[in-house]
Formats: C-alpha cells, structure tokens, sequence
DNA sequence: TCTGGGGTCCTAGGACCC
DNA sequence: TCTGGGGTCCTAGGACCC
C-alpha cells in the first residue's frame, strides 16, 4: 500500500506531476523528415494546399512567429508577413545562409540574400505523419512514467512520484527531453508541478526546449502574478468577466470570494478558484474512449444553395461513418452543426432507439435534421456521432450478460485506437 | 482575429415517469 | 382537479482545450 493517502482529502502535495509539451509540434515534425528545414521559417497550414492562400496556421516554427505570424491566423495574412520562399512554389532554394541556430538572425539578415524580408517554408498538415512520430515520442513517455495522460498529438502529462523525487526531479526531466530529441528528434518543454493545472501552466515557462519546476508549496506564489487567463478552464469569456469583477491576476482569483464565483460561474467558479489556489486532486489517467465522432467544414463563401449544403453534409455524414466503422463504434444520436453569418452556431440532434453503425441511415438522418436550414446563407456545416458503444462488451451489458463478460473482454484497445485522428483525415 | 477542425464538459428547460 | 418532489433522458447552446 504505497498509496495509502485518502482520495480527495490531499491536494496533490505528495505527486510529482510532469506536463510534456512538444515545441511546434508539426513544424518540428516537418524538420525532422526534412532537416534542411532547421533554422527556417516554417509554417503549417491547415486547410492549405501547396502553392495556395487559404487555410490558417496550425503551427508556425519561432522564427516564423518573430515576424508576426501567429496559429490560427488566415494563411493570406501569415503571407503578407512572411511571403512564401521561391514564388508561388514550396521549394527550397538552396541559401548561402546555413542558420541552424533557432534565432532571428535570418529575420534580421534576410534569408533571401537579394531583401531583407524574410521568406518563409509553407507546408500542408500531415497528420498522418505527426501521430507517428507522436507515437513515438508517447513511448518514451510510457516507459518513463508510472502513468500518461496523452491529451493531444503534442502534450501529455505524466505521474513520475515513484520515478524521482523533488530534489532530482531537474535532472530526470533533463534526461527525459534529452532522450526525446536524441531518438525522435523533436524539443519539449516540461512543467513539474505537484498538480497537473500547475504543471501545465509551467511547461509554458520555458519554451522552447526548456523546464520549469514549480516544488509543492509554492504553487500559489508561482501563479499569484499571472494573468488570469493562465489558469486552466479560464478562456476569454470567463476572463473578460472575471476582470469585470475586478479579478485580474491569478491571485486575486485564489484570494477571491469563493461563492461569488459559484454564483457567477457555477460549478467551473470553484474549480478554477481551486486551480489559482494550486490545489487539483485530479490523478494522472489515460484518456478513456471518445465519446463522439465529428467532421466539419467550411465553405470559402457561405452559400444559399441548398444542394451544395446537401453534398457537403453528405461526404462529411459518410467520413464520420467510416470513422465509426474502423473504431469499431456504434452510436445513438447523429447530430448536424450549421454555422450561418455573422457566426450562429445551431445544432440539431436526434437520438436512435438504439444504437447503430448505419451508414445510409446516417446520411439520411443528416439530411433530415439539415432541413430546417435549407435557403439560408450557411458557412460551415458538421456532423456528429455521439452516445457511443464500444464492441461486444457494452452489448453484453446490454443485453444483461454483463457479469462475467466484463472481466472476459477489458477494456484492452491499444492507446493509439482511442488517440485522435489515427486513422482517416480528409 | 471577422473565425479552421476535432474534441470534452456543463447548464438549463422540457418531457415523462413514479 | 390541483398539486409535490425526485429522477432520468433528451435537446440546444455555450465555454474551453489543443
């Protein structure tokens, strides 16, 4: 019984918490298979195909965002920051200046040789490409740690309490990331913390390729001068209210009244009144099985026209289909998204009897609920699977043979099945 | 920032049941 | 016919995360 502490009653002073997270992720991906990239501004876009100017940026490497360049920004402005090396084309031309050096020293020299703006490499998203090499990088983790939460392509968290302790844990992270780069050759920063909201505020310290660690403690003085949005769960909206309550840095928050924030916020006030404090008894747990499928898309006008609607939500009803099927899901409400101007976001859901992998059903249920938006001006549109069973297990269940069954069949599907977009993407 | 895509969780009201 | 309270499921919308 070496975990012999109360679940709920310990705010976590006892856990060494690691929060990895990837340095630009894809744009180092796209280094590593292609090393005449280091030193350059890259950029990847989603929604971007070579040569083009639609998409945003998913990733901008540093020396792309020391000019401007920022994710999620439209790939037309990141040009006009960064124009595109070589023309109209993603070639590399080959540069007299070999910077290898993650600086500005391009930006201020001039990559071009002839001017002094800097040109940038553009590249598509290859997502295929990023989960293998996150795999990899997850596998390093995995042997490492006790347990690893991988929350996306690019970050975990890891419990490593019986890997070290406070006063190594410096050099435990050092030879960690140093094992990262060396075998899949790709930079992390790491945040240790003794709660995973404090841990991955920290990563965020010392980027790129750094560590932060934040002993048990001192959490709160760690945080007391951030900026409110710093604190996990809070995002634009709460932190715009929480200003106007007079809540500025994560100290205020930790030394706000805690009901008023319930009252405010509901449930969320407490938590992330609880986070600023730096206590957050969340254990480090694998991610469990998706709870829904989704594709969307947006058209580059928003159209009128109730056919183009039609074809969209059709080949996006049968990707999600497909996507089921090769997860082996069922599921039990099939939901459309339409996004009309300026940026109404409706959603229409309808639940099943039961649960289903019916494809042409699908299709025709997307249809069905879409109806009601025929003729207007529409933007974007989504379908969604949700209320999912998994395999013979849950219909055992089902069906009232759970009690040995359960133990027969566990809940065995490697983490690459329940990880993000392994397989299909457009 | 006039806005890309894939997710999770919470809230609130209504239906329905006992 | 007026009236409680508790529980669950469903739907729509919203905030947040990467």
């Amino acid at each position: 019984m070496p975990d012999g502490h109360l679940p709920g009653v310990d705010t976590g002073t006892d856990r060494i918490v690691a929060h990895v997270d990837m340095d630009c992720f894809y744009a180092a991906c796209e280094r590593r298979r292609e090393p005449e990239l280091r030193g350059e501004p890259v950029v990847v876009g989603m929604g971007y195909e070579s040569g083009s100017s639609g998409g945003v940026v998913a990733t901008a490497s540093y020396e792309a965002r020391a000019v401007g360049v920022e994710s999620a920004q439209p790939i037309e402005t990141a040009l006009d920051r960064l124009p595109r090396r070589g023309g109209e084309s993603d070639t590399i031309e080959s540069d007299a200046d070999s910077e290898t050096d993650a600086s500005d020293a391009n930006i201020e020299t001039g990559a071009d040789g002839d001017t002094d703006a800097p040109t940038g490499i553009y590249r598509p998203v290859d997502l295929n490409y990023y989960e293998s090499v996150s795999d990899e990088v997850m596998a390093i983790l995995r042997e490492r740690a006790d347990r690893v939460r991988a929350v996306s392509i690019d970050e975990a968290y890891l419990d490593v309490t019986d890997r070290t302790d406070w006063d190594d844990v410096a050099g435990f992270v050092d030879d960690l990331r140093a094992a990262v780069d060396r075998e899949v050759g790709v930079t992390a920063s790491v945040g240790v913390a003794p709660t995973m909201s404090a841990a991955k505020v920290a990563s965020d310290r010392d980027k790129p390729d750094g560590c932060t660690v934040v002993p048990p403690g001192s959490v709160r003085e760690f945080f007391a001068e951030l900026d409110v949005e710093a604190i996990h769960e809070v995002g634009p909206t709460t932190a715009r209210e929480l200003r106007e309550m007079g809540i500025e840095t994560a100290g205020d928050l930790a030394g706000a009244d805690v009901s008023t924030l319930e009252s405010r916020f509901g449930e969320r006030g407490r938590t992330i009144w609880r986070y600023a404090r730096g206590e957050d008894d969340r254990p480090v747990e694998p991610m469990g099985a998706p709870k829904s499928f989704s594709r969307q898309s947006s058209f580059a006008a928003s159209t009128a026209d109730s056919e183009r609607l039609h074809d969209r939500l059709d080949d996006l009803a049968r990707a999600v289909g497909d996507r089921a099927r090769h997860r082996d899901a069922l599921y039990r409400t099939i939901g459309v998204r339409v996004v009309t101007p300026p940026f109404d976001v409706h959603t229409r859901e309808r639940s099943l009897p039961g649960p289903v992998a019916d494809r042409d059903l699908l299709v025709e249920t997307v249809h069905d609920l879409a109806r009601e938006f025929e003729g207007d001006r529409v933007r974007k549109v989504g379908v969604r699977v949700s209320n999912l069973s998994f395999s013979e297990r849950e219909q055992t269940a089902l069906t009232g043979y759970g009690g040995g069954g359960d133990r027969r069949r566990p809940p065995q599907r490697s983490l690459a099945d329940f990880r993000d977009g392994s397989d299909d993407h457009l």
